[in-house]
DNA sequence: AGCACGCCGACT
DNA sequence: GTCGGCGTGCTC
């Protein structure tokens, strides 16, 4: 007997294999089953798709036959395929694409005999750990957010300040699902590896008592085995609790009840890459889906299937998210009091200006008690406006610094610009360090003497004179991270600690840390209080607990507040909350902690909401002007990207699937609005021109329906001789950036 | 994406 | 005479 099977393999999106292809087995295998399939002259891994009734139209001739199932793994869930087919749907790839890139790697190298000697070995199950270990002692507000949780059914924000203590809520959150369902899992993602290992040590510590190798950690960083292994593991329902980046929302997880999304706005919950998924957006789905197949799971098991909860957490939550909280769609919890401060937060008179005599007409604003959530953080702008000209840091910044260190305390400076220079130039000709592949500045790099570019990697040692005009006056122009570190401890000169040994300052930055295992030991130097000013990019604002820290400083922050991407504020204002987060952590010194921001429009909006450490009115303005301009959450948007030689053919091929979809016209084309193609920020990278094209519409459900109907109309456009020369496109659904 | 086939330049 | 450059075309 002959069984037809329709499997998925890792086809790429431009290929126009957009379903399974149909093979042939002498044994019938369910979906799910994971095979190894010829495709062409290879052999690939596979999942089974579906079981095709053989209507007489299928072509024995054209259909080859399986290799051969792996054998001894469960077939992956209905759940999990719905899953990945909404996902391949909703972001326009193949379905084999996104189910593929949901499996270890690994898995595709593995024979079935590998295979089963791996599922062999031995799982060190059994002794538990001590199930005794003292609990924290809840503050009100998490005690209250716990019942809340409990008590609903719906998709849940807890919106937390800073130290208010999200992470015991999420282990208590954990606890009360493992505990309650002897087979339960939990799945908590976190933005960036670089904070998994402490987390993880957090959670093996609560979760001991459920026997080792319970809790898996599951992202990028670990080694092909390790991530083998922690995927099998809870595919087979023993990893009771996976900690894992945007990754592991596509994960097999066959008794999920609980997703917790920590820092739920941040932008690397977006995949930039191949399927450009929100992971944050597809945990919300696939609760939605999980519990549902729960519901509907009925007969034996409709006792133990339970709901599965979803729940994002964040101090300064995507506009997205906290949107769904005002209507309702989601349920919002508050907790805007640090832990270590019993009742409201403290109500400190507005503590004299340190430099006040140093310049009158800084702008200094004490934290409001009333606003929501209190951090206790004073927030000092600088109006950069009544300081001297290209100051890096004005005097009074450096004032504030000179005096913790006087004080023996540590101080942060922000900067999001790596290197030494952003641009390098003759004063004689005109001449910049432009990079030949890219349309951007290479970057001086003092250290190592390089001019680089930080888009295409194009690294050159700095040449001795201007290569233009010859002339050996070339100069740095504006300031990186690299310049403020060596300029900070030009100015700080003279400047003692208390216990009389020169200040000592230091960077942590993508350069910095190149090395692995660097990050750990630059931060565990600042901790040890080795540093006294420490100089970073954005790297450092996020996660790492700094107890000595009083003074934050962001630098330049400006540009972010005119920029042509609509986003760009709402990531500001989340950064500087952040990087305010940083200071005063330890409860005794949170009271003479303070954020500077240096800035040219103090008055502006943004940081009038940041002073008051207000994120609720900071989102009501932004989602004002997001409704009036019909933005996200208000409206849905996509890009259509496209990559050339030159810029003109990158263009016309978006003018003409434009064109192609009037002339069709497709069904939904009234209700999407396409604007003309543009070049993007940095037009050309690596010597390709890019160019894209912005799709808005009102509605979810008609651009996700234009773009569905759109694709084969695109990739037949594609196939013109005029495109000949397009070297790729692609479609970004629900864009970060645009 | 791989991995073929396919048709033109510098090498043992 | 071959080895090999990467252009274009297909994979049930």
């Amino acid at each position: 007997m002959t069984y037809w099977l329709g499997v998925v393999v890792a086809t790429p999106a431009h290929s126009q294999i957009a379903g399974p292809l149909t093979y042939c087995s002498d044994t019938a295998l369910e979906p799910g089953q994971l095979v190894r399939v010829p495709l062409g002259k290879r052999e690939v891994l596979g999942v089974v798709w579906s079981q095709e009734s053989d209507n007489g139209d299928l072509d024995p001739a054209k259909a080859r036959s399986i290799t051969g199932a792996l054998e001894g793994l469960a077939p992956l869930s209905a759940t999990w395929r719905q899953l990945v087919g909404f996902t391949a749907a909703y972001y326009q790839r193949s379905l084999g694409e996104v189910a593929l890139a949901a499996l270890p790697p690994q898995l595709r190298e593995l024979s079935s005999e590998q295979l089963a000697r791996r599922l062999k070995r031995p799982t060190h199950a059994g002794q538990a750990g001590p199930s005794l270990i003292t609990l924290p002692e809840l503050s009100p507000q998490q005690t209250v957010a716990l019942a809340e949780f409990a008590s609903a059914h719906r998709p849940t924000l807890l919106f937390g300040a800073t130290g208010s203590g999200k992470t015991e809520v999420y282990l208590r959150c954990a606890a009360a699902v493992l505990a309650a369902d002897p087979h339960a899992q939990v799945l908590v993602m976190v933005p960036e590896i670089n904070l998994t290992p402490q987390l993880q040590a957090r959670f093996e510590a609560r979760f001991a008592h459920l026997g080792p190798e319970r809790v898996v950690a599951l992202h990028s960083g670990l080694t092909p085995a390790q991530r083998l292994k922690s995927w099998l593991a809870a595919h087979a329902g023993q990893a009771r609790l996976i900690l894992g980046t945007r990754m592991a929302v596509l994960a097999s997880l066959p008794r999920l009840q609980l997703i917790v999304v920590d820092e739920e706005h941040d932008p690397s919950y977006k995949q930039q890459e191949g399927a450009r998924y929100s992971a944050r957006d597809l945990a919300v789905y696939r609760a939605q889906l999980e519990s549902r197949s729960a519901t509907a799971a009925g007969a034996p098991q409709a006792d133990t299937a339970a709901a599965c909860r979803v729940l994002l957490g964040s101090a300064t939550p995507s506009l997205e998210s906290w949107q769904a909280s005002l209507t309702g769609r989601y349920q919002r919890l508050l907790m805007n009091e640090r832990i270590g401060h019993s009742g409201p937060a403290p109500t400190r008179p507005a503590p004299a200006p340190l430099h006040a005599k140093a310049d009158e007409k800084a702008l200094i604003a004490g934290s409001d008690p009333q606003a929501a959530a209190s951090i206790g953080v004073q927030v000092v702008l600088l109006d950069m406006n009544h300081q001297p000209r290209h100051a890096i840091l004005a005097p009074p910044l450096l004032e504030a610094i000179a005096q913790r260190i006087a004080r023996g305390e540590q101080s942060m400076v922000f900067l999001n610009r790596r290197g030494y220079a952003p641009v390098l130039a003759c004063h004689d000709c005109g001449w910049k360090s432009e990079c030949p592949h890219c349309s951007a500045y290479r970057v001086f790099h003092k250290l190592d003497r390089t001019l680089r570019c930080h888009h295409c990697g194009f690294t050159e040692r700095v040449p001795r004179a201007c290569p233009a005009c010859g002339n050996v006056d070339i100069a740095p122009v504006g300031r990186g991270t690299e310049r403020l570190e060596e300029h900070l401890g030009e100015l700080l000169q003279g400047i003692t600690r208390p216990d009389g040994t020169a200040p000592v300052v230091a960077r942590i930055d993508a350069d910095s840390t190149r090395l692995k295992g660097s990050l750990e030991s630059q931060l565990a130097n600042v901790h040890a209080g080795a540093v006294d000013v420490l100089v970073g990019t954005q790297m450092i604002a996020k996660g790492h607990d700094f107890r000595n820290i009083t003074l934050v400083a962001a630098v330049n922050p400006d540009g972010a507040l005119f920029s042509s991407d609509f986003r760009a504020p709402e990531r500001l204002f989340s950064l500087l909350m952040q990087a305010a987060g940083r200071a005063g952590r330890d409860a005794a010194q949170s009271r003479n902690s303070q954020m500077w921001v240096q800035t040219f429009h103090p008055q502006h909006p943004l940081f009038e909401a940041l002073k008051k450490h207000d994120y609720p009115s900071f989102a009501a303005q932004e989602l004002k002007e997001r409704e009036a301009a019909g933005l996200p959450p208000f409206g849905s948007c996509a890009l259509v990207r496209a990559e050339a030689r030159t810029q003109e053919i990158a263009q016309d091929f978006l003018g003409a699937i434009t064109a192609a979809a009037q002339s069709a016209p497709l069904p939904d084309l009234a209700r999407v609005r396409p604007y003309p193609a543009v070049p993007m920020t940095i037009q050309r990278v690596a010597n390709v021109e890019r160019a894209q094209m912005l799709i808005e519409s009102d509605s979810r459900a008609a651009l996700q329906r234009f773009l569905s109907s759109w694709q084969p109309l695109i990739a037949q456009t594609r196939q013109q001789p005029a495109f000949k020369a397009l070297i790729r496109w692609a479609i970004d659904v629900d864009p970060l950036a645009i």
